[in-house]
DNA sequence: GTATTTTTGTAATGATCGCTATATAAATTG
DNA sequence: CAATTTATATAGCGATCATTACAAAAATAC
C-alpha cells in the first residue's frame, strides 16, 4: 500500500530526483529561512534550473509548503513520544528536552523550520507553517483530553511556546546544555499543572 | 542635565523632526518586521527622501539599531518591575504577564520587536537585536544574583526563552487572555526554583 | 518514420532591493 | 555681497527578487 507508482508518463523523463531535490532543499529552508534563501540559489542546491524548479513544485511558497510537510513527517517524534495513554506530565517534558536536543544538535540546522517559518515576513510561507504550527498544538491537546481535558488547552499553549522560545534561543546559539535545562525548568509547570487539581 | 542642545549648525537646517520619523520607523518596523519593510516605504512613512535618511541615520540597518534603542527605552518597564530588592518569584511573574499584555495590546505592534528583530534573515540587523535581547537577559541574571547566584543563569535564559514564544504568539494573532495564561502558568516553574533550594 | 507531450537549459522579464551621484535650495560665516 | 556648509529633491545606480518565454532535447504514441 505504498503511494501509487508513478507510471512513467509521456513526455521527456525527469532528470533529477525529487525527493533528493526535496531534501536539497529543506536543508537550504533550515539553514536560512524562507526569506533568507532566494530561488536561484534554491535551483542551484537543487541540482536543477529555474523552470525545473517550478514545473515540479509550482512556486517557493509551495516547495516551501512541500518542504514543511517533509520535515513534520521526519523531525520530532512528537506522536511517538505523545503516545494515548503515557503519562502525561513525562511525556510532555521529554518531548521539550528532545525539542531543546534536536533543536541545537546541527548549528546548520538549528531551531524549528516550523516554528521558524511562522515568524518569517512573507506572508504565504508563514501561513503555511502556522497551520502546522497549529497541527502540533492540536497533537499536545488531543493527547491531554482524556486525563486533564479541562487544562489541555493551555498547556497545549504553553508547550509551544516555550518551543517556540527554544527554537529561537538554538538560532541564536545558545549551547545544548542551557536549552535542555530551560526545557527541564519548563517542565516543572507542567507538573504543577497536571498533578493538583 | 539633558543631552547637549544641538547648537543650530552652520548649513540648510533638517526639515523634519528627527525624533518623530523615529517614531514612524519604530511603527513600521515593528509592524513589518525588518526584513519586511524597504527603505522606500520607511522613508515614505517618515515624510522623507531616501538621500535624508540616509544623512540623517547611515543605513537601514544603523536606523534599525537606533529604533530599537529607542524601542526599549520606551517599551517593557524592566528595571521598574526588577527593582533590587523586589521579590524575585512575584517580580518575573509580574514582568511575563506585563509582556503578555504589552505583546498583545496592539495587532498593529504586536509581539517584541527586539526578540522578533532576532530572529530576521538580515545578519546585521539580527546581531543588533541579539545585542539587545542579551542586554534584558543579564538584567534578569543581576536581578537575581545578590538572592539566588546559583540559579540567575537557567532563569534568565528561562524568562527570555518564554518571553521569545510569547512573542511569537502575540504576532500569529494569539488573544491577550492566552497569552496571560501561558505566563501564569510559566511563573509557576519561577516560584518552584526560586523558592525550593 | 511523424506527431505529441513533457523536461530541459538559456536568457530575460518587470519589480523591488539598499543605496547614491548630482544639482539645487537654504542656512551661517566672513 | 560672495563663500561655505548642510539638507533637499530628482533620478537612477547595479544587484537581486520571484517568475517565465522560448526553443531544443528526449521520451512515448500512432
Amino acid at each position: 500500500m505504498t503511494v501509487k507508482e508513478k507510471s512513467k508518463g509521456r513526455g521527456r523523463p525527469r532528470a533529477f530526483d525529487r525527493d533528493a531535490a526535496l531534501g536539497q532543499a529543506q536543508a537550504l529552508f533550515h539553514a536560512q529561512g524562507y526569506d533568507g534563501v532566494g530561488v536561484a540559489a534554491l535551483a542551484q542546491a537543487m541540482g536543477v534550473n529555474p523552470p525545473s524548479l517550478y514545473a515540479a513544485f509550482g512556486s517557493k511558497a509551495a516547495l516551501f509548503d512541500e518542504v514543511l510537510g517533509r520535515y513534520a513527517r521526519n523531525g520530532l517524534p512528537i506522536d511517538a513520544l505523545l503516545a494515548p495513554g503515557a503519562p502525561p506530565a513525562p511525556a510532555l517534558r521529554a518531548l521539550l528536552r528532545e525539542a531543546a536536543n534536536i533543536y541545537a544538535a546541527d548549528p546548520q540546522t538549528a531551531g524549528c523550520m516550523v516554528l521558524e517559518g511562522a515568524r518569517g515576513a512573507d506572508a504565504q510561507a508563514a501561513c503555511c507553517a502556522r497551520n502546522w504550527k497549529a497541527a502540533s498544538a492540536q497533537r499536545v491537546r488531543d493527547f491531554l483530553i482524556p486525563t486533564h481535558a479541562d487544562k489541555a488547552q493551555v498547556v497545549a499553549d504553553y508547550m509551544v511556546t516555550v518551543m517556540s522560545g527554544l527554537s529561537a534561543d538554538a538560532r541564536a546559539g545558545t549551547p545544548t546544555d542551557r536549552l535542555v535545562a530551560v526545557a527541564d525548568m519548563a517542565g516543572l509547570a507542567i507538573a504543577d499543572v497536571l498533578t493538583e487539581g
